[in-house]
DNA sequence: TTGCGTGTGAAAAACCGGTGAACACGCCTT
DNA sequence: AAGGCGTGTTCACCGGTTTTTCACACGCAA
């Protein structure tokens, strides 16, 4: 269930010890292009924050993978994460109600209890 | 895909003080994940709590081994045990429940009365 | 029958996550 | 400089979920 990166292994993985994956992401009407700042829907652009758009890169790069709050926080805040920082919390909630605005109904962004969060563009 | 190691038995064992074993442990049409917080029939994730897995893990780490309620309880709850608790009995029940569900018929953890619990994929 | 060990439903307690809102800060405009 | 705006951070409340604890039922052996 990879479909991203599955057939056209075109990944640049240059993320040594700092940079970002700039690598573009499809999930159905939804287009994630890190290089442009952008995210897509049906080719209209989202207004997302800088940060909403680090985070949304990130769980999409993992998608189908639960990540920690923690894995989560230190790529897209790139410093410690504190287990009582709720910040990562806030800003899915963000980008649920963004995407839902845009794609109502479609839910991407996955909860586990006790865990962390599951980019998954259905389920 | 590196994370794999199919068949080949290359058991990593670094549980020199603390974190638990990670190791993924095939059973049959289960698969248990604990890198990644899942446990898996026929592919398809099982929806298990934190402590439902961790226990799960365990008893399949050890499989064939009569495991004592002590030394669950030390393992997986990481404190000590008191006889009058009850804790590792729920916790068989629920994950009883749950793997019935997606296995009717199979058998997994069996009792071994006045001392504990022993995992075991088959009858 | 009594005692022990286990299975299990369910109540109680603790914990976790969703979210509105307040605040801080930098930037831009007037 | 003052005000407004957009963004990021933090806090508190609340409802839901998970964990813990309790109580009773059942099977088995003495």
């Amino acid at each position: 269930m990879e479909g991203q990166n599955g057939g056209a292994p075109s990944r640049i993985l240059v993320e040594a010890q700092g940079g970002p994956d700039l690598t573009p992401v499809y999930a159905g009407r939804l287009e994630i292009r890190p290089a442009e700042h952008a995210a897509l829907v049906d080719g209209r652009p989202l207004s997302l924050t800088v940060r909403e758009l680090a985070l949304l890169t990130e769980l999409a790069h993992n998608a189908e993978r639960v990540m920690t709050r923690e894995e989560l926080y230190r790529s897209v805040w790139g410093r410690d994460y504190r287990k009582s920082d709720r910040s990562v919390d806030v800003y899915v909630g963000r980008l649920r109600a963004k995407l839902d605005r845009a794609l109502p109904g479609r839910r991407y962004i996955h909860t586990h209890t006790g865990i962390g969060y599951r980019f998954s563009p259905e389920a």
